[in-house]
RNA sequence: GAUUCCGUAGCUCAGUCGGUAGAGCAUUACACUUUUAAUGUAAGGGUCCCGGGUUCGAGUCCCGGCGGAAUCACCA
């Protein structure tokens, strides 16, 4: 609870409490409420197979109430979703003694109270399905008026709170009044089960690796520190899992893969969350070819799974998921828009071409990191339908081996949607001493001012001075999967407590806690 | 971190030129035994985000802060 005095709708609702007390009635009783049926399996079923709902017995959230005297409709919410309930007084009090409907009913109920309720189901005269109630049970009494959104007959809500941070901060609420919100984070679930699903089916083994790291590896960003009060020594909330997963293909897995949360210092917007959820895998004796394979396979198994179809319209876009993707390179991509092959340009060269397209540039920028910049502003938003983009700058990929036949590039892809990246993979650099110079290169680039360059990982050059077999390597950023497969323009709306700064009603409140 | 916009009842929102704070829903009371954005009658409910300033007078204008959103930067 807050400091904020109480709101007459909450005063009177505390005194509702009191007077159900008074009856011996319990609020908020202990026993469990046998459910036999859901709003959905009614509404699906009864009319086909009405002698099934004789006999139904069901809990839900009272979400409206039609009063008409001595009878009454209402709209109760289950996990599933919303159904019409009709209480008649002579039914539910069908002795000399009506105060379960008179009082019970009419006066201590609210909109937002979960009620069980037993009965049968009937078509009301207009048609709606209906469960007429012959039981009534208070379940939990809601102290918190909760907002009442009014749907009309063409569906188009009234009134819906559509505020973000209201929605934000109160998720509860949001999947209660929002249906559509409760949707998007079930499909999130169907996503991870769908990708899980297909790696176990291949023999993959779902591992779990540390969070908190001594050395924030496996990616280019800057972490959160912690310290541990024990050791008395820095520990980084983990940026990726990626050594630590290759070091397991080194321990002799042949495949590992994590559903990771990981966490960046970074700034926050609709498309990055402090903390957000990667998958990856690792994949032995595989290389990037088959990798794209594998992922095109996988991203048309978890649309199919979600939607019985390959074929999704997301904003403006109808993308078709049915592999195989189409597959450029880096370089050709940007020589199909600005007509410089960057395979074979210097430094000074690549500069000129940012110059010309408006592309600002910095001082520390090396070649790889130039490239990277003229290819996410002039082609990232173009390609829409599937596509791997193959083989990048060796510069910018220091966990990547050296391609086969492309010198200064490695055996890297990013699969983009929708013009944003979702994937991103490569042939696993197994070279001890190579990857020794890679970071090697990175502390350097650490020293010219790059705070996002990666640390030298001395355990991780001895993990492959070992022995690492050739390993294929994919990361998914679920949170974009998610979005993209349920037409989210914001992060927000996937993860279902995204990060927001403290309230600070509950900041007081924490000083009054002795 | 920068810029722009926003903050009024439990919720959704009005609020004119600076002059007594408004509506719908929700709440309370009464009526109504097949309604469905139920209906009818009546009532209550406000730290106008916070703090300064200008003014006879500020929800309104100015400054600062807090919170949020959008865009940009960093990044996935």
């Amino acid at each position: 609870m807050t400091e904020k005095p109480l709101s007459e709708q909450e005063i009177i609702r505390r005194q509702k409490l009191q007077e159900l007390e008074n009856l011996g009635i319990n609020p908020y009783p202990p026993e469990s409420f046998l459910v036999n049926v859901t709003a959905k399996d009614i509404k699906q079923n009864y009319e086909r197979d009405k002698l099934n709902y004789k006999d139904v017995s069901i809990a839900g959230r009272i979400m409206s109430v039609r009063d008409m005297g001595k009878a009454a409709f209402a709209v109760i919410q289950d996990a599933t979703e919303k159904i019409q309930i009709y209480i008649k007084r002579d039914e539910i009090c069908p002795d000399e003694n009506k105060k379960l409907y008179d009082i019970v009913w009419k006066k201590l109920i609210d909109i937002g109270d979960i009620i069980g309720i037993k009965g049968y189901v009937f078509t009301t005269k207009t048609g709606e399905i209906t469960i007429h109630v012959l039981d009534l049970n208070l379940l939990a009494k809601s102290l918190h008026p909760l907002p009442v959104v009014k749907v009309d007959e063409s569906g188009k809500a009234h009134d819906a709170v559509t505020d973000p941070e209201f929605r934000y901060r109160q998720r509860y609420v949001d999947l209660i009044i929002n249906p559509p919100v409760k949707d998007i984070f079930i499909k999130r679930s169907k996503i991870i089960q769908s990708i899980r699903e297909f790696f176990n089916n291949k023999g993959y083994l779902e591992v779990e690796t540390p969070i908190l790291q001594a050395i924030p590896g496996g990616a280019a960003a800057r972490p959160f520190v912690t310290h541990h009060n024990a050791l008395d020594t820095s520990l980084y909330l983990r940026i990726a899992n990626e050594l630590y997963l290759k070091r397991l293909i080194v321990g002799g897995f042949d495949g590992v893969y994590e559903f990771a949360k990981n966490f960046r210092n970074e700034g926050m917007d609709r498309t990055h969350n402090p903390e957000f959820t990667g998958l990856e895998i690792y994949v032995a004796y595989k290389d990037y070819v088959w990798m794209m394979e594998f992922t095109e396979t996988m991203i048309e198994k978890v649309v199919a799974d979600l939607y019985d179809t390959s074929l999704l319209e997301v904003g403006n876009n109808k993308i078709d998921f049915k592999a195989p993707f189409k597959r450029i390179s880096i370089t050709d991509a940007i020589k199909e828009k600005t007509g410089l092959d960057i395979a074979h340009a210097t430094e000074t060269e690549l500069k000129s071409l940012c110059k010309k397209h408006g592309i600002e540039t910095e001082e520390t920028m090396g070649k790889g990191k130039l490239i990277d910049e003229i290819f996410s502003i002039l082609c990232e938003k173009d390609l829409i339908q599937p596509t791997f983009v193959i083989d990048y700058p060796i510069e910018s990929s220091p966990l990547t081996k050296k391609h086969r036949n492309k010198a200064g590039f490695v055996e890297r892809f990013e699969l983009y949607i929708n013009g944003q990246e979702i994937a991103n993979a490569y042939t696993e650099l197994n070279d001890p001493i190579d990857q020794y110079q890679r970071f090697e290169e990175q502390a350097t680039l650490k020293q010219k001012g790059d705070d996002e360059a990666m640390y030298m990982d001395y355990d991780f050059i001895r993990a492959l001075a070992y022995g690492m077999p050739p390993t294929a390597g994919l990361g998914v950023g679920i949170d974009r999967l998610t979005m993209l497969l349920t037409n989210q323009h914001s992060i927000q709306e996937v993860i279902l407590f995204p990060q927001m700064r403290p309230e600070k009603i509950l900041e007081t409140e924490k000083e009054n806690i002795p």
